[in-house]
DNA sequence: ACGATATCAGACAGATCTGTCTAGTCTGCG
DNA sequence: CGCAGACTAGACAGATCTGTCTGATATCGT
């Protein structure tokens, strides 16, 4: 059986497979801290690379340029909510789709309450990119209708009749919920999503 | 009878009746557009002068710095807020709250879905100033405070048993729609939020 | 006419930003 | 050993940003 690194160049898995320079690693994890606690125009290029540990030549040798960083930034974060809430969905595999649902809304507002929560990447990046074409607004674009596919998918699964229209709710509960616990009270709010839940929702089944 | 100019410092009617300075109303109306068309840290004072045809040392003559005129810039937009749904609901006094609280979320939605749209002005400013303690983060709070306060208000008068508890599902309601016409189709949301708030909101009197 | 005030045009200082480039170091592999 | 690739340190250019300052011009009340 061959190594990772004795296979190259030989497909897309090898491509995929390939290990990530820790330099790069380092960049993007700096860089993802201060993009998300200060804004990504707030933030510029010589501090991230004095934080990081890394030589500006380094930095450009793994990123052509700034905005291709902020990408990569938005891109993982996209990535990572994704994985948080699949594997989430999959360890509730056997409850029902309401169920889940709350559950997924429990996580976010707890997660909203942590210490350093700022609001939502995307919704923040969307504020300092006016520009719908923009790669950044791509990704927040595709983060959204991620999640508004995932509503309407537990929707149907728990016997909404217009699965549609209730994606679209549950998604200005979301927006509104990460917007309060970066502004508001998070712990107000935890139960404040809740009962606004059992309004929209469906009930449950008796 | 005195004009308006003959009265000097006599009092604070007499300031708050002073003219304002047309070359300072011109750099507030230019950096309003701008710092809400492109976000505040992308907007430097240069464009602003420049766009507002007004000397750099008339700018500072009126403005301490640039923080001021962004506060300035938000303060406004929170007096103006207030003034036009104020002003809604003054000519609805006659209407049921309940019809009330619907004619608002119909104004702002229909507000959202103009072209030039681009979230809520106080959301957008909280994305770039981290600090709680800052200024511009103070002008957010008192206007969600303001809202909050109102929507509970209204909630009351509508009959709602808990107003304070519907008084939050409201905020994230306004949130979402805010961002939603900003980052989603907005004349879809209009309906959303009409059907969200007939979910929300307790039943009209029979 | 005169003085106060507001404004304009633009140079300037000092900081900071992005991105390039040079030159040297370290590491691992054949 | 010898070489390739990754990395480091930091100078540098060119743009841009904030804020200060000088000096000229226009307006307006008295």
């Amino acid at each position: 059986m061959p190594t990772k690194d004795s296979v190259r160049s030989a497909g897309p898995a090898a491509t995929a497979a390939r290990r990530e320079s820790p330099a790069r690693r380092r960049v993007l994890d700096t860089a993802t801290a201060l993009f998300y606690a200060e804004g990504v125009h707030a933030v510029g290029i010589d501090r991230i690379i004095a934080e990081a540990g890394v030589a500006k030549a380094t930095f450009y040798s793994h990123f052509p340029a700034k905005q291709q960083l902020v990408h990569a930034y938005l891109d993982e974060q996209y990535r990572g909510q994704r994985a948080l809430v699949d594997a989430l969905a999959e360890d509730l595999a056997g409850e029902p789709a309401r169920e889940v649902l709350l559950r997924i809304f429990a996580a976010m507002a707890e997660y909203g309450g942590q210490a350093g929560f700022r609001g939502c990447p995307f919704i923040n990046a969307a504020a300092e990119f006016p520009d719908a074409a923009h790669p950044v607004r791509q990704t927040v674009q595709a983060h959204r209708a991620w999640f508004h596919g995932l509503m309407a998918d537990l929707l149907g699964r728990a016997g909404d009749p217009h699965p549609e229209a209730g994606a679209g709710i549950l998604m200005l509960l979301r927006d509104g919920l990460a917007v309060g616990c970066y502004l508001d009270d998070p712990a107000a709010l935890r139960t404040v999503v809740e009962d606004a839940l059992e309004r929209v929702l469906p009930p449950a089944k008796a």
